[in-house]
DNA sequence: AGCACGCCGACT
DNA sequence: GTCGGCGTGCTC
């Protein structure tokens, strides 16, 4: 086994297969397949994931690899061919399917830089030159050409007086800390103590610590405890009795957090007929997907911890994903409580290097859950016993860059291979989930009412419409105001919620309705406070809000929407008294203050809480009493056909944070279309009738769960390419598939251009088409390789968002 | 993605 | 007759 198969770090379509290469003698036995390995290609060093090791290659001259980067495989065989399921079912370059399932710390950082080439070179040299080659110096490559000296620096290549050479870097470093230890025997060490002079007092205490204690501890913690210095310890180490080495330590983004261990809680009878399938599966090592449907506050969270209990007590792994798990801090501490060290945490609000370190925890087996983000689904667990995918229809699972995975099907791809079930929990699942448990694929489990029979809230849908009939032109109803008030006086709490999406103000001309738009993409710019200014959220772009309106010259041109700010505004003017604390990206912008504001809206400092989409979730706390939504309509007018689904989840989500514990809890929806469907029926948070009023939509509009979708997407910076480029896609899917698949396009995409970019798409909705797959590939194939056409093309096996 | 090789226009 | 523009194709 000589020769490595090696997945280069290029991510085009003419790299995206394995290249051989020679494993030097030295490391013949060591390399195996899932380590990173640095390779030569072509001039320069890169990184690269052995797939696999064979002796003989077709290749004649192959190279030899330079270094294994890893002293153990990175991705374990199941990983390995994890990756090729997802280059398969989501069409990405292999290496992509790879780095996507290591902590972005694995991922190599490139150098490139100049040296001399031998020591003559030094007096060679243009004059202009030597100063940066004194010392055998290293010149860096970017910053060579931002002097200018990029050409002059080429040529002395050439000529051979110098070398480029290439570094492969890793992105972040293990933390090391100072460790102390005995080097002789206990005895020998009494023995030493008797010599120690006198006056060599902190001597003789740090020997006598460490008979009390033998074994090796922090160099840090010795000096604090002892209250000595470096010097007495090195005088000890030059004695020969201690000595002194570096040891890798993990940052702990808990460090200086207890969590209150908490005991397994009694169940509901609802729970445990919920519970019983799930175990039983457990033990008899079965696959099988569960979809646990509750209402919000119906004890989901103690059915993953009891499960998972007993995965552990089987000598197994679990992992847990949650949607955005900075986002819910009491989520880590249920498991943290229950689970105490055995648990990691992977989110997104942990720096690379303690994102890595908690990874290397699960590598090393150290721990036996993982709780975590999308991400989290590829810890690198080898014996998982339990996957649970809380919240299961949030649209997050699904990444919307390469590899376009959705966590749920790497979910349940994993859980194949390991035997073991799958538990998707919800209070409003997806309807693709629900409609699998309708015919049987998942099985389904359900918890009908909440703990301790608590009510839901009374939900009343107020209409805004006759709220401006009547003359009241302001963003709060009559009722909610009241209601309000009334929660001021009583000392309880409220939550106003404020959903973002096509609510972000915008400016517009009152006059002539002419909006700013953004001049790269079409799309109106935000306008952020803060710096007066106005923002793409697209591409970047910024400009200072027009004085008069560009159309028509008139000046009332100002900013619209009601953005959180300008909603804590106008309660500091109706409500003066009421404390607020407004949570967006804002205020949530540094870490750790999304929790900090949580944690004081806990503690009772502010009546009200305001604030968008994050606060959606895991919220419960007992004296929230009212919930006020103070648009539900917003999101129905994206053009997506899962709108409507969309706002029901979110309306029932967010009713679900009221009145959770002893107090009773009202929610207030406001909305302009109180008709709609989803959005009467998440005033009366009936699932299954609007489960069934949408399936019934999408069935008649051909959309998920009855068909599937693929989407191509195709960007140019000229239209008429664009359109035609799209449009013989289409011909040629079309050409492919049954008469069956309903082939649309090209049609403008829904943010037709990005960044000076037209965009174009072909949307297809099929049943069964065994050959769309190999189609999906041959127009990838054509358009990669083609990369002077300036086309980009992006497919989706599996949209979740038609944008 | 980089980079080298290679074939045509504006200079010493 | 040479320098350098970036089109084309390769990297084990």
């Amino acid at each position: 086994m000589e020769i490595a198969s090696v997945i280069v770090d290029v991510p085009t379509k003419q790299t995206d297969r394995a290249f051989d290469y020679l494993i030097p003698e030295q490391w013949r036995g060591t390399i195996q397949p899932g380590m990173r390995v640095i390779v030569p290609f072509g001039p320069r060093h890169i990184q690269g994931f052995v797939v696999g090791l064979k002796t003989e290659s077709e290749v004649k001259k192959l190279r030899e690899i330079i270094e294994p980067m890893d002293l153990k495989p990175v991705l374990n065989q199941e990983l390995l061919e994890l990756g090729n399921w997802l280059t398969e079912n989501t069409l990405c370059f292999k290496i992509f399917a790879f780095q996507v399932m290591l902590p972005a710390a694995l991922k190599a950082k490139y150098e490139k830089k100049v040296r001399l080439a031998n020591r003559r070179a030094a007096i060679e040299l243009p004059s202009k030159l030597q100063a940066f080659f004194e010392n055998d110096g290293e010149l860096d490559w970017e910053e060579a050409l931002k002097m200018g000296i990029g050409p002059m620096l080429q040529r002395e290549a050439a000529n051979g007086h110098l070398e480029v050479v290439y570094v492969v870097k890793e992105r972040v470093r293990k933390k090391h800390r100072k460790f102390v230890r005995p080097t002789v025997s206990q005895n020998e060490l009494k023995e030493a103590l008797q010599s120690i002079p006198s006056k060599a007092e902190k001597q003789r205490q740090v020997l006598q610590y460490f008979l009390r204690h033998f074994n090796e501890v922090e160099l840090k913690t010795l000096i604090d405890e002892l209250k000595t210095s470096g010097s007495t310890i090195k005088a000890l180490v030059e004695r020969g009795l201690l000595a002194e080495f570096d040891k890798e330590v993990y940052r702990d983004p808990f460090e200086h957090r207890k969590f209150e261990r908490t005991k397994p809680l009694p169940l509901t009878d609802a729970q445990v007929q919920a519970i019983g399938p799930i175990l039983q599966s457990i033990e008899q090592g079965q696959h099988e997907v569960f979809l646990l449907y509750g209402v919000t506050g119906s004890g989901k969270t103690e059915i993953y911890l009891q499960s998972i209990q007993e995965v552990i007590e089987k000598g197994q792994e679990a992992i847990v994903l949650v949607p955005e798990i900075a986002l819910t801090p009491q989520m880590v501490h249920r498991f943290k409580g229950r689970f105490g060290d055995l648990v990691a945490v992977l989110h997104s609000g942990l720096s690379a290097g303690e994102k890595y370190d908690e990874w290397r925890k699960i590598q090393r087996k150290e721990v036996k859950v993982v709780v975590g983000a999308r991400s989290a689904i590829f810890a690198p667990f080898e014996n998982i016993g339990i996957i649970i995918i809380d919240e299961e229809h949030e649209t997050s699972y699904k990444q919307e860059e390469m590899p376009r995975y959705h966590a749920r099907d790497v979910a349940i791809e994993r859980a194949k291979t390991y035997n073991c079930p799958v538990v998707l929990g919800s209070a409003t699942p997806s309807l693709e989930s629900f409609a699998r448990a309708q015919k049987k694929v998942y099985q389904l489990l359900s918890l009908p009412n909440r703990m301790n029979n608590q009510e839901l809230p009374a939900v009343e849908i107020i209409d805004m419409r006759e709220e401006l009939r009547d003359g009241n032109r302001s963003m709060f109803s009559r009722k909610l105001f009241e209601l309000l008030q009334d929660r001021l006086e009583k000392k309880q709490q409220a939550v106003l919620f404020l959903n973002k999406r096509g609510h972000s103000s915008f400016v517009m001309c009152r006059d002539c309705g002419y909006v700013v738009n953004c001049p790269n993409c079409d799309i109106s710019l935000t306008y952020h406070r803060v710096n007066e200014q106005m923002k793409c959220h697209y591409c970047g772009y910024e400009s200072y809000v027009p004085k008069n309106c560009p159309e028509c010259n008139s000046e009332y041109i100002r900013y619209f929407g009601t953005g959180t700010q300008k909603v804590e505004e106008e309660l500091g003017k109706i409500l003066p008294e009421a404390r607020v604390i407004r949570m967006d990206v804002d205020t949530t912008g540094r870490k750790g203050a999304h929790e900090r504001l949580l944690s004081d809206f806990k503690d009772g400092k502010a009546d009200i809480l305001l604030g968008t989409q994050m606060i959606a979730k895991g919220l419960d706390f007992p004296n929230i009493t009212l919930v006020g939504v103070l648009s539900a309509d917003t999101m129905l007018h994206i053009p997506d056909f899962r709108a409507s689904e969309k706002t029901f989840q979110l309306l029932t989500q967010v009713s679900g944070r009221a009145g959770r514990h002893q107090l009773p809890g009202e929610v207030v929806i406001q909305t302009y279309t109180p008709e709609h469907y989803s959005i009467e029926l998440a005033g009366r948070q009936d699932f299954d009738l609007f489960y069934q009023r949408e399936m019934l939509i999408r069935k008649l509009h051909h959309y998920p769960p009855f068909y599937y979708l693929a989407l191509i997407t195709v960007s140019h910076e000229n239209l008429i390419n664009v359109v035609s480029a799209t449009e013989k896609m289409v011909n040629y899917v079309r050409s492919q598939v049954s008469d069956k698949a309903v082939v649309l396009g090209p049609a403008a995409s829904s943010i037709p251009r990005i960044n000076n970019r037209y965009r174009y798409q072909c949307l297809i909705k099929y049943k069964r088409e065994p050959n769309l797959t190999q189609t999906l590939k041959t127009i990838l194939d054509q358009y990669q390789k083609d990369t002077k056409s300036g086309l980009q093309v992006s497919i989706d096996a599996n949209p979740v968002i038609l944008m």
